[in-house]
RNA sequence: UGCCCCCUCGUCCAAUGGCAGGACAUCGGUCUUUGGAUCCGAGAAUGGUGGUUCGAAUCCACCGGGGGCAACCA
């Protein structure tokens, strides 16, 4: 049965269509060479969630079947790149921790991919075209009509060639000839209809200067880049399905041998974001957000700033799977891949986020006491404390108090007794009013026999509150983020309107006047902790300063009271 | 309207002709010095109709639904 080595590998490495046929592969020896895979971005915006599963589908596969992976940057297109794009891309991947076997560019073939236009020309598979613009786009067809094949489409190989030629040298302005490959302008799949395989653009390139000024399109110089390169597993989403024709015509006709295939996955969907280049770019360019690093932003460099670790990050795509079925995921897996990375990994600390004043009125002037706090709560498996200073008089969370409290509402009350995180049980006394009504401050009693949070006779308190000692509490700027949008789909607006009509007004809520313990005054800008009972956060790399402390909230905890509240 | 892809709990993913299972979410309980975490439990799905087969989520046909393709973008 299993007596066979090669069982055991290719049963293990089941894990998803993708890798199923990997596998398949490997076993086989189908490409007589390791397998190998790239990934290959624009450099035309940030990387970000989306991009990731392609990162860890490609990164993942060459490093569990023993091949490689190239990051290759699909510069073609000299009108919308940018070095800066590149540097943001191989900055994200280091930080995520994939390390690539080569890094490449595609403008790098320019002059192997001129080489094979010629080839083409050459074996009457390619010709250059001298339509313009809209007479190419009408007579493409449409999906339900045939197009028509363009005059130019005879032209001999010598004509072509010397057209190409020029076209290289410069002779001629922007649109006014292309090559195409000579395939079936009558195809019923679009893309088969005498594809463009180079156009002429007078720009410069970021990468190429002006060295040249005939660019290749996608379906030209990808499948050829792949090839190059001598990738096995061409790895892309749905959308490029009907590229699949060209690519496998056109590495057919360029010669190779155990050319690569290409296999597409649905690209990745996330509720209440947005993953297109195009309208990521218009929300940084219009400034509905700070920049392509904010913390609401869909992109690896804002979800760094918001304090997601890529362990969550890799998770959480790994999580979502490898399928072709078009797949939009809730946002709640998101954030408990988070929340599940971070419950192991950070520290607790105390922050009052809106502070209502307790003074505690049999506890005496003037003391202070250092309590012992640990850093993490008894199920996560790291140790560490530091000392919290408590006094007479302290905050606690306004939401902490309610005047009127229903049964179920464990925290404090007027008469109701609860326990001070790490401290000491207190009990409500007297609520102190303004003239117009608003409760001011607390009154309350502690049992010094509590210290510490036991209660020696057994006293059982229902609730247990965080609290920072008034006159030790360092002031805090919180950013509490939120979801970017307020529907699940941004792009599902009615007639007329577009995805900045449901731009959440309060996806950034900014509290000027939070207290946090002081235990956090000296750590480096961006750490990261729980801060208890509310949410995870991450001090802000760029603006929090010593004395000047910002902290972004990273993604909130779950909160079972709110329901309970809400029913 | 042509071609192509897809359709399994609310969501995402398994089941490779043989007991429809897991994760997230939800609900209930346990535990708790975080209304966090943990642990236990529950409810929850094969789009429809036919066919092939001892046996169909899986194969076939038709119907229905969703998505992609008509940039000198990728």
């Amino acid at each position: 049965m299993s007596d066979s080595p090669n069982d055991a590998p290719s049963a293990a490495a089941r894990r998803d269509f993708i890798r199923e046929m990997v596998a398949e592969d490997v076993a086989t020896n189908r490409f007589g060479r390791p397998i190998a895979t790239r990934f290959p971005p624009e450099p035309n915006g940030f990387p970000h969630i989306g991009h990731l599963k392609a990162i860890a589908l490609n990164f993942g596969i060459a490093r569990e079947f023993g091949g490689r992976c190239n990051l290759r940057f699909d510069d073609t297109n000299p009108t919308t790149e940018d070095v800066k794009y590149v540097e943001a891309f191989k900055t994200d991947l280091t930080w995520l921790g994939y390390q690539w076997d080569a890094e490449l560019y595609a403008s790098d073939y320019f002059e192997k991919l001129y080489a094979f236009a010629e080839l083409l020309v050459e074996n009457e598979k390619a010709y250059v075209d001298s339509q313009s613009e809209p007479q190419i786009r009408q007579t493409r067809g449409t999906v339900t009509t045939p197009g028509t094949d363009s005059p130019y489409r005879d032209r001999t190989v010598d004509q072509s060639l010397e057209l190409l030629r020029r076209m290289r040298a410069g002779e001629f302005p922007d649109g006014a000839h292309v090559l195409r490959a000579k395939i079936d302008m009558a195809h019923p799949n679009m893309v088969m209809r005498d594809p463009l395989l180079l156009r002429i653009r007078h720009k410069h390139h970021y990468r190429q200067g002006d060295n040249w000024c005939i660019y290749p399109f996608y379906d030209f110089a990808h499948p050829l880049s792949d090839a190059i390169e001598g990738i096995t597993h061409s790895l892309c989403t749905l959308e490029f399905k009907d590229n699949n024709d060209i690519y496998k015509w056109l590495v057919r006709e360029c010669g190779f041998v155990h050319p690569p295939e290409q296999t597409e996955f649905s690209r990745l969907e996330l509720d209440y974001t947005l993953f297109s280049k195009r309208k990521l770019l218009r929300l940084v360019n219009e400034g509905f957000v700070a920049g392509w690093d904010d913390p609401r932003m869909p992109t690896i460099a804002g979800a760094r700033r918001r304090g997601v670790t890529p362990e969550a990050l890799i998770a959480f795509v790994e999580s979502a799977g490898v399928s072709r079925k078009p797949q939009r995921t809730e946002l709640a897996t998101y954030e408990h891949a988070v929340r599940d990375d971070l419950n192991m990994r950070v520290p607790r600390v105390m922050c009052v986020t809106n502070p209502l004043k307790v003074v505690l009125t049999n506890y005496p002037e003037g003391q202070v006491e250092e309590l012992d706090a640990s850093y993490y709560p008894h199920d996560v498996p790291k140790t560490g404390s530091r000392k919290v200073p408590f006094s007479r008089e302290l905050y606690i969370e306004r939401d902490d108090f309610m005047e009127d409290a229903p049964k179920k509402f464990f925290r404090l009350a007027p008469g109701r007794e609860v326990r001070l995180r790490y401290g000491y049980f207190i009990t409500c006394t007297d609520v102190v009013k303004d003239a117009k009504g608003e409760i001011v401050e607390l009154r309350a009693t502690y049992d010094p026999a509590t210290r510490g949070g036991d209660s020696p006779d057994g006293r059982k308190v229902q609730g247990t509150i965080h609290w920072v000692s008034a006159p030790h509490a360092l002031d805090a700027e919180l950013r509490l983020y939120d979801k970017l949008f307020t529907i699940p789909d941004p792009d599902a607006v009615e007639e007329g309107e577009d995805f900045v009509s449901v731009l959440n007004p309060e996806s950034l809520v900014v509290v000027k006047g939070a207290k946090i313990e002081p235990s956090v005054a000296n750590d480096p800008a961006g750490t990261r902790y729980q801060f208890e009972r509310t949410a995870y956060f991450i001090s802000d790399a760029i603006d929090s300063k010593p004395r000047a402390l910002v902290f972004n909230r990273t993604v909130t905890l779950r909160d079972s009271w709110a329901k309970i509240k809400n029913k």
